[in-house]
DNA sequence: ACCTGAACACCGTTCAAGT
DNA sequence: ACCTGAACACCGTTCAAGT
């Protein structure tokens, strides 16, 4: 009953090997790949489809991270800020692989579910039901282009010219890097949600 | 005085080649340019530094096609709207060119000049030096988080499951594609702004 | 100055052959 | 069932050679 030969792959591990290579390198390449897996790079294929596949798990993994709204009595403004913050920070815990998930479109309805949860607390608030999905669409949009912020490094703000000077003071007020996507985010998202506040008690 | 052979290529003409090509293909190969062109593929590189610079030309030509905010008397609420609906509407025409985009981080500061508006705007409106950034960084990822969302195809709201009662009823209610996208940025531009409107009289 | 063909290093993926 | 090496088609880019 000698054992077979050990096992040297799993999906996980072929996806916990992604995941780092993408955090560390930027990119995901199945050499790279093979090689931090200690494994010929034809052998994951035995285990995942291809490449895109790999970056279609981590987002399924990804999004699974996220907690869904809490549908206890709190506030919803309150519910759909927690799970705003939520999901970007599990964006922000892996910059680099925001690109790869923008550059490749869902295949499958990952997050659908946790999108389940967010229609209920926005019917709960009051939206009609003919907007519930473009509230959704803008919360998405919204993260996702916070979250791309995020992967930006902050060179972008870096200019020497005399002809921008409302500019060129504002950027030297604010916060930079990490801190002012941060602050952006914040911002941006208090005011999404007051204004779908004032949108419902003016429209009832 | 027999002309010389004709000059066959110029940046304009390679830049025009990109876009065509990533409209109809959604990506950019420098073989397809080639042909495109009629061209050989290293002939390219006598006029452009490479495939990055490319991309990075036609975030230039893309940011240049954007009206800045007039800076006339009208409400300033007024004036962001109008500039955030070009800044899409701009992205809008080339969706297959928004993940391009995305994957690669904006090396100089393109449209800084338009920044430069948007920032007298705010600062006109009230918004307090230190946050006249952080407005434009939440209008930014918004503006290219909508984008993204209106490259996707509309088959990430197609499913058939029956444990998500309240989404399938939302998705049954709203519009579809092009359209979902559309009335979505419109509804969270006008909390955005609304959010801000509310932020800066309540502040002062 | 501009264009070319050949070559290079590097991709993701396939597949017959091994155990 | 799982892993491998070799091979394949395809990338972006370089460069010596032509005009």
């Amino acid at each position: 009953m000698a054992q077979r030969r050990k096992r040297l792959l799993s999906i996980d591990a072929v996806l916990d090997a992604s995941l780092a290579s993408i955090d560390a390198t930027g990119r995901l390449a199945m050499a790279d790949l093979a090689e931090r897996l200690g494994v010929s790079a034809s052998s994951i294929y035995h285990h995942v489809s291809g490449r895109a596949a790999i970056i279609e798990a981590l987002r399924e993994r990804l999004v699974a991270v996220i907690e869904p709204p809490p549908m206890d009595g709190s506030d919803w403004g309150e519910q759909i800020s927690r799970w705003m913050v939520g999901y970007r920070r599990a964006l922000a815990e892996h910059p680099n692989l925001i690109p790869l998930l923008t550059a490749q479109t869902m295949t499958d309805g990952s997050g659908l579910l946790a999108y389940e949860q967010v229609a209920a607390v926005l019917r709960h608030a009051g939206v009609p039901i003919g907007e519930v999905v473009l509230w959704i669409s803008v919360l998405d949009a919204y993260a996702l282009g916070s979250a791309l912020d995020l992967a930006a490094p902050d060179d972008v703000w870096r200019f020497d010219r005399d002809d921008l000077p409302v500019l060129a003071e504002a950027i030297g007020a604010a916060p930079v890097g990490r801190k002012r996507a941060d602050a952006a985010f914040a911002l941006g998202l208090e005011a999404l949600v007051a204004g779908l506040r004032r949108r419902l008690s003016s429209g009832s």
